[in-house]
DNA sequence: CTAAGTGCAAAATGTTTGCATACTT
DNA sequence: AAGTATGCAAACATTTTGCACTTAG
């Protein structure tokens, strides 16, 4: 898709490590860029949601809806699962409001039957189920 | 839940009715506002923002998060159909932006085994699929 | 030297809240 | 009368954009 040329910053560098460092975390962008600025980096706000949505383009990382009007979610995957089975899901609890990883194979079924029956091809990426977790039961 | 008690006003009547007779279109709240504005009724933003939240809370519509900075979704599903067995699920074309209608028996599977795997109790009315969708691959 | 990236501040969303007023019960 | 709803404006939160400046290639 993008035919843009990337330069190598020391922001996107920073971003990317920390999200790689990190797999299975799920950062805010505001988050992301409080890190850094507590540890004395120069990061702007807008580079990291600029970095971000590059790195989310190009497949590195996922971005997750949770609520309207709460900050979007952001989680290394790296290039190298594309096609991998176990292909990961989130579930959002709407009481405690905690996002969970579901590394399962069984929903693969979910991915096949949409895009079977009803021609819809899934990004498990970026779908968040939502509902009421074990905890808050 | 709410203990509170309900008046019946003017715009609660005409926002439950508007959405009853729209059954599976999806309406955001600044979408509701100017539809009734522009019919010259009298309506504030924050009144279809609250009694959208006070119905979703109730059970009378449900509520979408698309993608993260743009409106929710809000659409009537009526308290009948709670635990029908043809539950409602939707799905986002991240290309086009349309949210697509999925009435399927076999994606109660995914409830099922959510419960059973993984004991989250997921909300279909809240839980949207990202993908690209048929006309858009 | 040119294209891309940065960071700030400002704008653009989308949603919530405070408050005086009006309406339901 | 008491409690709830309304509508405006202001506050808030998240994300995007304009722009002068810096940096990588």
């Amino acid at each position: 898709m993008s035919e843009k040329s990337r330069y190598n910053t020391r922001q996107h560098a920073m971003l990317i490590e920390h999200l790689k460092n990190n797999p299975g975390i799920h950062f805010t962008a505001p988050d992301v860029c409080d890190y850094f600025r507590s540890r004395g980096e120069s990061i702007g706000l807008s580079t990291v949601y600029r970095q971000l949505e590059k790195l989310v383009d190009e497949g590195v990382i996922g971005k997750y809806s949770t609520a309207p009007g709460s900050p979007a979610c952001f989680e290394y995957i790296g290039t190298e699962n594309h096609d991998n089975s176990g292909t990961c899901f989130h579930c959002k609890c709407e009481k405690c409001g905690s996002l969970i990883h579901l590394h399962c194979d069984e929903l693969n079924e979910i991915q096949e039957h949409l895009m079977n029956e009803h021609h819809f091809k899934l990004n498990p990426m970026r779908t968040v189920f939502y509902g009421i977790c074990e905890k808050c039961r």
